[in-house]
DNA sequence: TTGTATGCGTTATCAT
DNA sequence: ATGATAACGCATACAA
């Protein structure tokens, strides 16, 4: 440890001429210490720098103040959005946030969260892919939000946009438009939100009357996605999907690049719609429709329910947060009213 | 606390029926204890679903593997890409990295410094805007690695792009494309790299014979990009830039978006190239022409650094390590021979 | 190979 | 209004 972390609570009441526990209590901000008496120990941290050990802090109150925000890809503006948001309502309240990017990979999702245990973060936001490290904690009455997919069995808040919906809207508008040969290019196999979009999409195209839908999976990353679009777009002139659902804006930038490279137009020969909106969906070539999640006010909300069964363990009960998207009509559907604005 | 928290190396010792300092042993790895006790205490702390507690274990060591990352803005890409790559370096070491957004504000980048030294972390990497912290820091010999711009009179690693070049670069592409009216969109006035994008932009225009150079100052938020980009766009005829270097990716954003609401096309009307390459900027209408900077090397190198000197703090000396950057010539600027790949 | 004693920096509790 | 003491959970030093 450095020189200047060696500055304990000790040395500041020693300055000061008083006692460790007349420091603490002027850094807790109890009214019981005497006006010059707390000016003098102020003086004191200020000139010594003396920065409070938190670990020892949480040590023995066995609080933190830290809650921990486990998502599946920081790098995606949609997650970043709702870190920011999450970040917020923390915040506001003397939390402070620790992000961990899981990246697909259920090890690493595991790994994190022992981290952030070991770490003693008060709670955790969890976006997760993998059950198994969820009914630990639930055994462990450890508090925890789910942002995005549920789990079977497994008891806690849950704060997510309504999924069936958007892609019963995305297909419904694809439909609309007199689309018939539609896919879905849909994330990792699964998981709780793919399984809802294959059934949002089937029944939404079985209803129309559209028989034996296209549904491929890819990874989120760039690479599963790359290749699973141009598998799609590949296919034989008959079978070729003329209009295609992506799961999130990253599969969506991945349908645009692999149309490019097969130099097929979007929208004339594709068209194109995904999930959740963000800054650079205006802006790109074509611009794109989209099925908005309000990622901003998930992560806010998600932080309040866990700040909430923090003040007050013994009154929580599970709340579910589901929330209607909005669609929202650009260019890359190709319809008529697509407006340049975003 | 939690119950299933609650669980502590003496429950596991007293389980596996040994010492706490057995199990100890166990969980640093030591080589002498008896395989079958080794075994029983696993098995103990498997059952019991034993997680070390790291606020004690940091408050006895004085250690607690885990680095700080200090960056403006974590929704951009850019610093994304920073993150990932000091979280790589980091976790190589078995390191765990927490990121903290500063968003512009100085109050805000003095209280998360206040907030990761008080949790102890065993150094910083910091993009700083306010060198008054950090000489705070140095003052208490506290390890951090500076990313992106200098400060005077803080000695400390140092890791950044070369910004002069690139600067350097951009405006000369411009220059050899034919233009004479060029404007640079800048970030906050003041700080290191706006000072030094101020100094190769008026340098090489003045260079070239091109006098009185536009310089606008924004702040890297969307509101202030765009308002400065509309201004700028909207002087009389004969004043307004005919090419337009943005400070970074947003910037550009804010310039195309500024474009759009008066009318005016890129390339035709305005030449537009920018700092930072992203996924984005070859999908962008019209792609973007950035000067790329090795966001990810740039992380790793910085947590290299850091980690290098928590090894052997004695031997430190002060690192500069300074990556020039590439030109990716694109659409946005107009040039012949704009690539439409990334 | 395993155990005992001690202390890290802070705050809760009880005392003055 | 302030102080003394103990305890949080773990690892270091030393002992057995």
């Amino acid at each position: 440890m450095n020189k200047g972390l060696r500055v304990t609570i000790q040395d500041v009441a020693a300055r000061a001429g008083v006692t460790a526990m007349t420091v603490s209590r002027v850094l807790n901000g109890s009214h019981r210490v005497a006006p010059e008496t707390r000016q003098r120990i102020q003086s004191a941290i200020d000139e010594l720098g003396y920065i409070p050990n938190a670990l020892a802090r949480g040590l023995l109150t066995g609080r933190t103040r830290t809650i921990g925000l486990l998502v599946d890809d920081i790098g995606n503006p949609y997650w970043t959005a709702v870190a920011s948001g999450a970040e917020d309502a923390g915040q506001r309240a003397g939390y402070s946030l620790v992000v961990g990017n899981i990246g697909g990979s259920e090890v690493r999702e595991e790994q994190l969260i022992r981290t952030l245990v070991g770490n003693r973060v008060d709670g955790l936001l969890i976006n997760a892919a993998s059950g198994r490290p969820l009914t630990q904690l639930m055994k462990s009455n450890y508090p925890f939000v789910l942002i995005g997919p549920e789990h079977k069995g497994v008891r806690s808040d849950v704060v997510r946009g309504d999924v069936y919906a958007g892609i019963v809207g995305l297909a419904g508008h694809l439909l609309s438009l007199g689309h018939r040969k539609i896919a879905l290019l849909n994330g990792p196999k699964g998981d709780f939100e793919s399984r809802e979009r294959v059934r949002g999409f089937t029944k939404t195209l079985a209803a129309a009357g559209v028989g034996s839908p296209l549904v491929a999976n890819g990874t989120f990353d760039y690479r599963g996605g790359y290749d699973a679009a141009t598998a799609l777009l590949s296919l034989p002139a008959r079978e070729r999907p003329r209009a295609i659902v992506a799961a999130n804006n990253f599969l969506a930038l991945s349908v645009i690049e692999a149309a490019r490279e097969l130099n097929l137009r979007i929208p004339e020969d594709v068209a194109l719609v995904c999930f959740d909106d963000f800054v650079f969906a205006a802006v790109i070539d074509p611009f794109l429709t989209v099925m908005s999640q309000p990622a901003r006010l998930l992560g806010q909300q998600a932080a309040d329910l866990l700040l909430k069964r923090l003040d007050d363990p013994a009154g929580w009960q599970p709340t579910k947060l589901i929330h209607p998207p909005e669609l929202i009509v650009r260019r890359s559907c190709g319809s008529k009213s697509g407006r340049r604005e975003r």
